[in-house]
DNA sequence: GTATTTTTCGAACGAACGTTCGACTCGAAT
DNA sequence: ATTCGAGTCGAACGTTCGTTCGAAAAATAC
């Protein structure tokens, strides 16, 4: 048996990544109620009873997209929060994680903006509760700053929720031909949350942050 | 003839109102491609083939309801910012009258907000050419405050577009039972924007505007 | 080689979909 | 009294939906 098949399991779990990869793109293509098995069954050239074989329901299907999803992305953050205290510092750090990812995944961050309603109650009471554990760690770093005085009278709620207003609304509007890269636009995002939320006089002005091993970027650059 | 009826144009226009409004409440909890003409049929109360009396397609009906929520929007922000010049206050407006309209029709905007890309093309060019007018005002009184000196370096496009992305987040995140209302809320959006984007040194600090008829609001209270 | 388990799929299920059609009602105009 | 057009609807059109099932094929174990 010289050719293919090493082993099962792996092969398995392969072709189950092969469908949640193109079936990614058909959600955020149709919609997740647009979009039909059939089409999945289309983009992935495996047969329509095939895929069941590989997720119980078309619900399953969404679900599974979504939970690996969040899983990468606190996965991913919390590798790059170790050993950062600053609170500023931290939640600059989940900005450029967020939209970095966004960037780099957008079908899958489409269908997460999207679809979180069609879930019914096994699955979406898990989603719900991973979406909340997110929130809460920005809420925390947030809750830090104040602590620390270094945040104006506001809401606490309403700042952090703005803040993730601002990082999901940016897949209905970026355009990579047009618009700054993931490490600038999320430096940008930051600053105005930042800035905003900033108590006035103790204000050590914007301290733009590096992660990973790059060089620490420019600053904003007005353009256009 | 005592009772019923005074005119056929008027009943006519009346029952379309009235299926609209219906039907914006089922595309909001259903989403678009999930609800059915059924769907609306049940909830007006209106025979299937009914309906179709009243609109040609399903895309039209959405057209309907997308259209008539801007032109709502963009007439009372019009009145509002009559004979207002300054460029904060302008745009301490267009957010108030956003958020408000937002809270005051939640599922107008859920729809709003979700179910742009199902129009196709005859009715998706008009919807985007309004949405269009829209952030151009909003990016006109940016660019006004820039001139005068009174924003630091920073990309305009992203900057405005992150203030949408902060407004147009509301709706899945309010809950009238615990978060501030329209008016608090809106100045609240409008501070962290702008303090955000303003010029650190310039600063003439956060300046709540009232409109309409009510009195200058109480500055935003830390909550939770 | 045979037995067993894992993987694949064609064909079909009943249900629901958006839309159409012809017939009906009924008040207004003649 | 009749004509007319606006408004209404039951029934049905053809299509597509998510899902199932039994059998074939491929891989693995014996």
């Amino acid at each position: 048996m010289p050719k293919t098949a090493p082993n099962n399991h792996h092969d398995a779990q392969a072709k189950l990544r092969h469908i949640l990869r193109h079936a990614t793109r058909v959600f955020s293509e149709k919609g997740y109620e647009g979009a039909s098995i059939r089409d999945i069954s289309r983009a992935t050239g495996v047969s329509l009873s095939g895929l069941y074989y590989y997720f119980e329901s078309k619900q399953k299907l969404l679900y599974l997209i979504q939970i690996h999803a969040f899983k990468s992305i606190l996965k991913r953050l919390e590798r790059r929060l170790a050993g950062v205290a600053n609170p500023e510092e931290r939640l600059r750090i989940l900005v450029t994680n967020h939209v970095e990812y966004f960037l780099r995944h957008p079908m899958e961050m489409k269908v997460l903006a999207r679809e979180e309603e069609f879930l019914e109650d096994p699955y979406r009471r898990e989603v719900a509760e991973i979406k909340r554990r997110y929130y809460e760690m920005a809420r925390r770093m947030f809750d830090e700053m104040r602590r620390a005085g270094r945040v104006r009278r506001v809401n606490p709620r309403v700042a952090v929720l703005s803040l993730f207003g601002m990082m999901n609304w940016v897949y209905k509007w970026h355009n990579p031909r047009v618009d700054p890269r993931a490490e600038h636009l999320a430096e940008t995002l930051a600053n105005i949350f930042l800035e905003g939320v900033a108590n006035g006089h103790a204000g050590r002005g914007l301290r733009p942050v590096a992660i990973g091993r790059r060089a620490p970027s420019e600053s904003a650059r007005a353009a256009g």
